[in-house]
DNA sequence: AAAATGATCAACCGCAAGACC
DNA sequence: CGGTCTTGCGGTTGATCATTT
């Protein structure tokens, strides 16, 4: 026997939520708390499968939630995040209180892919686009010699600096040396910017913790919990990447 | 002005994990 | 211990709005 599905659908009213369903589901939350997401819509007299009042109540009526675009910052600690988490939308936005799963990946699907495909980095490995193709006929080569090991580890030198601020290296006046290092980058041996704390860190964005009692919100204990992502761990700066879009801006125009 | 195309994001779906009995 | 239920997650869809042709 399959299993039941989580509500009889049929009759069920789907699509966009008007604004009568918002406020009857808000004022049945605030009013009684959430105690089993089932059984929310019969009492609140919604015709919605408890799994949609949920979504609804997470990604749109929750007394907390941010409203408005991500700031640069978000977008750049997104973007550190992903590099470490991958897709794990909720663990990412877990460190946005505020923010939800569904918004950060809606962000990250529509926006932040293109700005990397723009740069020539895959958005999935983080890594330039030409390096990963690189790396995967590397792995086919048996050996490489001293000199061009040599070579590479010159490379990485540079970017190493780079990633740390350090630009007096490059010299954007000349296209090939930054092509030389773009290839050379390996982004995620070198940043590596945020120290892994999916164990210990705090619970994700649960909604059951603060649905219970949404008047409180999570403000108080939940954010006491959270470790601030930015500048602390992080050794690679998004100013070096608006850098580099700003140098090829540069280039293609002249 | 109308049609085509692109961008955005709310909402849905199926699955998995954990709780409960 | 196994079956069922509930919740949460990530992938995907499709409606709507904006922009381009």
């Amino acid at each position: 026997m399959g299993r039941q599905p989580c509500c009889e659908k049929i009759g069920l009213k789907r699509g966009p939520w008007t604004l009568e369903e918002d406020h009857k589901l808000m004022f049945f939350i605030l009013n009684n708390g959430i105690h089993c997401w089932r059984t929310v819509p019969k009492l609140a007299g919604l015709i919605r499968c408890g799994k949609s009042c949920r979504l609804r109540w997470i990604n749109y009526l929750r007394p907390d939630l941010k409203r408005g675009a991500l700031s640069e910052l978000e977008e750049n600690q997104i973007i550190q995040l992903h590099a470490r988490l991958g897709n794990r939308w909720s663990k990412i936005a877990a460190h946005f209180p505020g923010r939800t799963d569904n918004e950060i990946k809606n962000y990250w699907n529509t926006r932040i892919k293109k700005r990397l495909s723009l740069l020539d980095i895959d958005p999935l490995t983080h890594k330039p686009i030409e390096a990963v193709i690189k790396s995967d006929v590397k792995k086919e080569e048996i050996s490489q010699t001293s000199e061009e090991q040599e070579k590479n580890n010159l490379e990485d030198k540079s970017w190493e600096k780079i990633a740390l601020g350090d630009f007096s290296l490059m010299d954007f006046r000349k296209q090939d040396d930054l092509e030389m290092l773009w290839k050379g980058f390996h982004l995620e041996s070198i940043a590596n910017p945020i120290v892994e704390r999916d164990d210990n860190f705090s619970p994700s964005f649960s909604t059951k913790d603060h649905s219970l009692n949404p008047s409180v919100g999570e403000t108080s204990s939940m954010q006491e919990q959270r470790v601030p992502v930015d500048s602390a761990n992080s050794i690679l700066s998004w100013d070096y990447f608006n850098c580099l879009e700003d140098f090829f801006f540069f280039q293609n125009r002249h």
